[in-house]
RNA sequence: GGGCCUGUGGCGGAAUGGUAGACGCUGCAGACUUAAAAUCUGUUGUCCGUAUGGACGUGCCGGUUCGAGCCCGGCCAGGCCCA
């Protein structure tokens, strides 16, 4: 009789024993080397998704794996608690945001808890909390000391439904990035970061992270963008000015046919103010979106000021044109046009009829195709005097050097990254801690009066930043000269909070510091930072950019040591899943759509027909959700850990589906009547029968394999692996002593194994077959690996490289006596028959093959 | 337009250049049951064959190799990032 798997009473039992005990409580005091795990924070919307439990089952496999293998492991948890949906809230509802936000952590985290993570919540914390941010104020003030952090005028990307200012970052195809909406330009005076002072570094450091997706590393390095290039200056004809040009190709120089300036270049004003057209044209420049796509994709218009700049080395005249694509943002907002080798002068130069002249000739001159496009590849210069014959590289070294003895240029860096603006006009954020006053400007608020804290009393009646509307919160006094001042009532972006958590962690109840300096450079030392950072990878920008731009900047002021953030990265992939459809094409959630007994999809309630449509990311739009909560309660966690963890790679997308979920609740109860029911003895080691042995090489290659997956983040392999040590363990039948021992050994290593994937389970099965301790403090299971070698092995005899046969020999075997074995084998002896052996391949412990004619 | 990634049964996916399809899901057959569910056993790439067996098979075309899903070159399709 196999008892039944209580599992919702036996996992709340762990769960409490785990937490009566201070389980996973971690100080800095240990002999065992550190390791410091981190999924990255949620932020408090009310429920646990899908995604979250992928996230911090990944982080929890990991923490618990480590801790088993004898490190010090720190696994914390929080809340990135500002943000815009609790002010949404608060204008839907008229619920203050902390409210709503409070009561959304303590809901989520008792979801998380039911989950079994391996978690210190004695460090939790919660970015939306005066303990938190105070210390953002007084790291912004030391940011503004060194420079770090700088007020400006400029213009900035209007969201016109959300009221407020978004980041380069935020914009999407000229739209917000959440609320859709076409971005309009608007100037305002603007805190923001110097992280382009760091632009070389941040980049230059990325070779480094050599435990991050090589991918995120790309990304990152595109969006710096450095680019070395030439800057140089053209005189105008007939005007005493000058005109500043960037090119990153200054080898093309020779080709060059015209000029163009963006529309807001102050000089296009300049040269063709009050001419015909001129209005028009800037009116249609100023219609067309704002973003680099959109610009590449307008077709490509200009407008000629009929003025000419002198060629510098040619010495002829090119006309100067105002152009739609060139960005005053990038470089000096003007270029020369080269239309044989950029496809966007090309196009420009072939609508007016400009000049096409090829200056780079490829090896191949059937590549050269510059009537219908330009060239983009490499070559050798032509058509360019001193610089004929050369490669590219030494060209632009070339006209460098060229212009820098003329003084009329030199080379230059760019970067694509600007610097990062971080006032937002928003209540539910971190106040920024300056005062304006008449007489003495921007003053920062001194130490003692930190930290400056929302007010509570807010109304969201109207549009527009309520700590702006609020009557007397932003009327103050100047600091430095006592006079009537106004508080800054801008807040800061919310990726300020998310970019130095990591840090807070290791010292969250410090009321001076951030950090204490010496608990930081435990847990995320010099060469080093966190061990496994896990997280989605549309952060792969913008959260990991910043956070390691703010390392260093707080490394630069002295708070911590670190140089990175994050020493080894994981991204993992979406949770999709089936889309369903009604007869009205609306969506339906997947617990209304069952399939009927003709096998068809209906809903579930009036029986109308159900289309499926295509498998995609979960979204709260698409109905394709599944609440991880409902799923917990029914199968339990571990069956929702495991499934996560089973049928795909981490790092693709997982499609989340009830077969799925259901197989891994089947194999939980199968395992747990399994191992229950069995009567285990401790055996005898000391005369092992072949039987004996196969089963101990099976355990010791699977602890070598599930723990090499573990390392690899091969969770779906490790999954496999332990399923198939399962299938072998549970139909070994033990005859003797020896068996007994090799049956014992195998299910003491699958208990710990499964154990950082299904830990209620691992732990209950742990107590049934007699231990007393608890999991948490026992190591992982190492292998033998003279165990896993066997002494035959079987392998393939192909001919002609098809396999025609399988022969057992011992592992040792050498050339001569595989040739034997094979070549008596009936089948290789049919396969040969009337031909000639010409050659014999033998790869001990592989393959046989054998080349016949 | 450029860069990176991916492409394997009905499905998710395994496979240090060495027996392709591990493991799971689904399906099918059987056992148990009055019956169903659950559970257990077997089976499940395609084609030919009663069978022993054989042929084909990792998006397409070519190359390297005794041997290619894997390496190289060129296409095609999908995804992501940058333009």
């Amino acid at each position: 009789m196999s008892e039944r798997y209580n599992i919702k009473a036996t996992e709340a039992k762990w769960r409490k024993i785990w937490a009566d005990n201070d389980s996973f409580a971690v100080s800095e005091n240990s002999d065992k080397p550190k390791y410091y795990v981190l999924e990255m924070f949620p932020y408090p919307s009310g429920r646990v998704h899908v995604g979250h439990v992928r996230n911090y089952t990944l982080g929890d496999v990991v923490a618990r794996y480590k801790n088993a293998q004898g490190f010090n492991v720190m696994h914390p948890m929080g809340w990135d608690a500002f943000g815009l949906p609790a002010e949404n809230a608060a204008i839907e509802r008229g619920e203050h945001p902390a409210k709503w936000t409070h009561e959304n952590i303590a809901s989520m985290r008792e979801q998380l808890k039911a989950m079994g993570l391996s978690i210190d919540w004695s460090r939790e914390f919660a970015t939306c909390d005066p303990e938190y941010y105070a210390h953002e104020q007084r790291m912004f003030l030391k940011f503004l000391e060194r420079g770090i952090a700088y007020r400006k005028e400029s213009v900035v990307n209007w969201d016109p439904i959300d009221n407020t200012v978004l980041a380069n970052e935020q914009v999407i195809d000229g739209c917000g990035w959440r609320t859709g909406a076409p971005v309009e330009r608007r100037k305002l005076n603007q805190w923001f970061l110097k992280i382009t002072d760091y632009a070389e570094e941040l980049l230059s450091s990325l070779d480094r992270l050599d435990k991050w997706p090589e991918k995120v590393r790309t990304m990152q390095s595109n969006w710096i963008g450095k680019s070395v290039g030439l800057q140089f200056k053209w005189d105008i004809i007939g005007s005493d000015g000058q005109v500043e040009v960037y090119t990153t190709r200054p080898d093309t120089l020779f080709g060059a046919s015209f000029i163009a300036l963006a529309p807001d270049h102050p000089m296009a004003k300049t040269l063709a103010d009050g001419k015909d057209g001129y209005d028009e044209f800037i009116a249609s420049c100023q219609a067309q979106g704002t973003s680099e796509a959109a610009i590449e994709q307008a077709e490509k218009i200009g407008f000629d000021t009929g003025f000419k700049a002198t060629h510098p080395l040619l010495g002829h005249e090119i006309p100067i044109y105002i152009a739609n694509f060139i960005l005053m943002d990038y470089g000096t907002g003007a270029v020369f046009g080269v239309p044989a080798h950029d496809q966007r002068d090309f196009e420009f130069a072939t609508k007016y009829d400009l000049p096409i002249m090829p200056v780079v000739i490829p090896d191949n001159k059937d590549d050269l195709n510059i009537d219908k496009q330009a060239y983009l590849g490499d070559g050798v210069l032509a058509n360019s005097q001193f610089l004929d014959g050369m490669s590219i590289k030494d060209a632009k070294a070339a006209v460098i050097s060229k212009c820098e003895e003329s003084g009329t240029g030199f080379g230059t860096t760019q970067y694509r990254l600007r610097d990062w603006g971080i006032s937002r006009q928003r209540y539910w954020g971190c106040p920024i801690p300056i005062i304006y006053c008449e007489d003495c400007g921007a003053v920062p608020v001194p130490e003692e009066q930190l930290p400056i804290t929302l007010p509570k009393d807010v109304s969201f009646d109207k549009a527009g930043n309520p700590l702006d509307n609020h009557p007397t919160w932003k009327n103050v006094s100047c600091p430095t000269c006592g006079k009537a001042a106004r508080r800054e009532t801008d807040t800061f972006d919310t990726f300020f909070e998310s970019s130095w958590y990591q840090f807070r962690y290791c010292d969250p109840k410090n009321e001076n510091l951030p950090v204490d300096k010496d608990k930081a450079a435990y847990w995320l030392p010099k060469d080093g930072g966190v061990d496994q950072y896990i997280g989605g990878v549309e952060h792969a920008v913008l959260h990991l950019l910043y956070a390691r731009f703010f390392t260093k900047a707080m490394r630069d002021c002295g708070f911590v040591e670190s140089n990175e953030p994050f020493s080894g990265l994981f991204t993992q992939g979406m949770v999709t899943h089936e889309t369903y459809k009604d007869e009205n094409g609306k969506w339906i959630f997947p617990t209304d759509a069952i399939k009927n007994e003709a096998g068809d999809w209906v809903h579930i309630e009036t029986g109308a027909s159900v289309t499926i449509g295509a498998i995609i990311k979960m979204s709260k739009s698409k109905k394709n959700v599944i609440d991880p909560e409902e799923i917990m309660d029914k199968y339990g966690a571990d069956a929702a850990r495991l499934f996560i963890l089973s049928d795909s790679p981490p790092e693709r997308d997982l499609e989340w589906t009830e077969s799925g979920i259901e197989g891994a609740w089947r194999f939980i109860n199968k395992a747990y009547a399994a191992i229950t029911a069995l009567d285990l003895q401790k055996g005898d080691e000391s005369n092992l029968s072949d039987n004996a042995k196969h089963m101990r090489r099976l355990t010791h290659k699977t602890i070598k394999g599930v723990s090499a997956a573990i390392e690899d983040f091969a969770m779906n392999k490790a999954v496999a692996l332990l399923r198939e040590f399962y299938n072998g363990f549970t139909s070994f039948k033990p005859v003797d002593d020896g068996d007994q021992f090799a049956l014992s050994e195998a299910v003491n290593v699958f208990i710990i194994m499964i154990n950082p994937i299904m830990p209620h389970l691992a732990e209950e099965l742990w107590a049934n077959i007699g231990h007393k301790n608890s999991l948490i403090n026992e190591p992982w299971a190492s292998y033998d690996e003279s165990l896993i070698v066997s002494d035959s092995v079987t392998i393939a005899v192909q001919i002609n490289g098809k396999v025609r046969a399988t022969i057992t020999l011992p592992t040792n075997a050498d050339q001569k006596m595989a040739q034997e074995i094979a070549l008596a084998e009936e089948k290789v002896q049919k396969a040969m028959e009337g031909k000639n052996l010409r050659k014999f391949i033998y790869v001990p412990k592989r393959i046989v093959n054998i080349v016949i004619g």
